[in-house]
DNA sequence: TCATTACTGGTAATGGTTTCCATTACAGAA
DNA sequence: TTCTGTAATGGAAACCATTACCAGTAATGA
């Protein structure tokens, strides 16, 4: 063996596989929506499965650092994590209510940025774009 | 008098005017960038105005709440204002290394919300659109 | 099985924002 | 102008989500 395992550490970007992981990856699963890292926290410990706090975070931000999985702020500054269904990049349609997700697709948006972006000399362009609402269920439910 | 002043307070809804209210006000529309409110606050104190930290955030808030004042989150989660020069709907492609802002308007993004909010049966809809990206001149100085 | 070292997780530290609350000072009334 | 009620102020403490520390634990390759 050319490479001395030890010394040169795991493969290189391959992590190891643990209880930890595979719970919180689990949880997020299980959710559709946004979720915080302090509810998966809960719902995990609520299910009497022992993982930290600090661990949840790690692999939730493993999980954003390799796109696995999506993140954004809600309104009001809280950051949630979603396990998507779609590799690609596509956008969010979120009930500030019940926190279903629709996942949304816009070329438009994207052709949009790109050309607003050059015609002011912008390059490196990244956008932002969520959307929230109320949905069908919740309007009926709180009408 | 039919109604007591005292009692009735101030016609409700007209805020006193302040030194420190206006020295916020002054501060913010002396940047044509977004600030933070730490920054604002920083930036008065340097110029020997004395405002607390808590009423810089207070005034903000207030400027928000009047639609006076744009806020955004900046993608590490930090909330910054701005005094815009158009007063309807519209987005911000900001440097993320200078601040530098241009306000844009696209009708198509706002169609595109609405289209797609309504196909999904979604009302009461908001959405955030913000774009990021590196100006000309940011891109030269650091190429 | 063994050694290596990545992973874990409790606790402490951070840092931006908000709350408290005693003090200050606008602004209408007298 | 002076008086008064009360909104505005601001330092300190509280909040709270997230991150840093670091000693103990456990996954993996040999």
């Amino acid at each position: 063996m050319g490479i001395p395992a030890a010394a040169a550490g795991r493969p290189a970007g391959l992590p190891r596989v643990t209880r930890q992981g595979a719970a919180v990856r689990a949880a997020l699963a299980s959710r559709t929506e946004f979720v915080s890292a302090q509810e998966l926290h809960a719902q995990l410990r609520g299910k009497g499965v022992g993982v930290g706090l600090t661990t949840v975070y790690r692999h939730l931000q493993a999980l954003v650092d390799s796109k696995q999985v999506d993140v954004l702020q809600t309104p009001d500054g809280q950051t949630v994590y979603r396990l998507c269904a779609r590799e690609e990049h596509h956008h969010h349609l979120v009930c500030r209510h019940c926190g279903r997700t629709v996942e949304i697709e816009g070329r438009e948006v994207e052709r949009w940025t790109y050309r607003i972006a050059e015609a002011e000399g912008f390059v490196d362009v990244e956008h932002t774009v969520e959307v929230f609402g109320t949905c069908g269920e919740c309007a009926a439910r709180r009408s």
